[in-house]
DNA sequence: ATTGCTGCAAAGTGTTTGCAATCTG
DNA sequence: CAGATTGCAAACACTTTGCAGCAAT
């Protein structure tokens, strides 16, 4: 257990999802929920690990891979397709993605699902898809790559 | 110049682009252009090595990166991130990704663009897109990573 | 007491860059 | 000929892995 410092309210219920599906609580694991959950734009995993001083680069990439598999944190894939993370806040979404700041805001409509007909007349089942729309704030963002 | 074989229908109208566009016909780069050019299938960058024996990596990446700069192919994000490269037939199209067997189909429709009131109300000037849809061949693709 | 988790350092990927030599226009 | 292009190798950036020790349950 060991010094259980006060966590942020979202990374209290992953950390009990964790709990629940019988993973273990390890100190660094809490610190890179916690991380984690403090983020309100996307990060990359380089700053996450710099976010988690002490930690190692291998457990920051492991507990990340374990959170988006879990349904925690999504991936995002900047313009150049370099990837970032977020917090998951929906199950499914779309991001709109700030090329100006970096920000990323959830976005839910089931257009590409209206597509399937389409698509499959192209001879493709569909099974998934991946859209991100790229754009800037309007009336102005100011901060880049906010965190 | 030196031993000019015959070259696709597709490079040679890539050839004549470059040189109109003023970059320099060299035989890596016809090399190059003319590998691509026979790819139905979408390639990694190792692939297109590969195809172009005795040509460097670095030489085969720069021209990617041009062939691209100029449209002549589009980036094509595979499920997991990683990037493969096609011959891009038209101006703006989507990606119709077959998980089985990695063939890619384009898919024109402007359903995304018709997204952009709506992603405007959501405070973003849309100004791009990035739309892969995934799926499986329907009837069977049976081949695996064709070309 | 198990056995999952961690840290370290090494090994992978995949892509870019510095630079001298080479070739095209 | 000037300047773009190439090849090589080294450098990069990012992520994964092997393994021995540690710690949560």
């Amino acid at each position: 257990m060991s010094p259980v410092r006060r966590l942020h309210p979202l990374a209290d219920d992953f950390i009990r999802r964790l709990e629940s599906e019988g993973h273990r609580v390890t100190s660094p694991r809490r610190a890179v929920v916690d991380a984690v959950s403090h983020r309100e734009a996307p990060f990359t995993a380089a700053e996450l690990c710099d976010s988690v001083p002490g930690i190692g680069r291998a457990t920051v990439y492991r507990n990340l891979r374990l959170l988006q598999e879990l349904g925690f944190l999504c991936r995002v894939l900047m313009e150049d397709g370099s990837p970032r993370y977020q917090p998951s806040h929906s199950r499914h979404h779309h991001h709109l993605v700030c090329v100006e700041c970096g920000l990323v805001r959830e976005f839910d409509c089931d257009i590409i699902d209206r597509l399937a007909p389409h698509v499959s007349r192209q001879g493709l089942e569909m099974v998934g898809h991946r859209l991100e729309i790229y754009g800037r704030c309007t009336g102005g963002c100011g901060r880049k790559a906010a965190n």
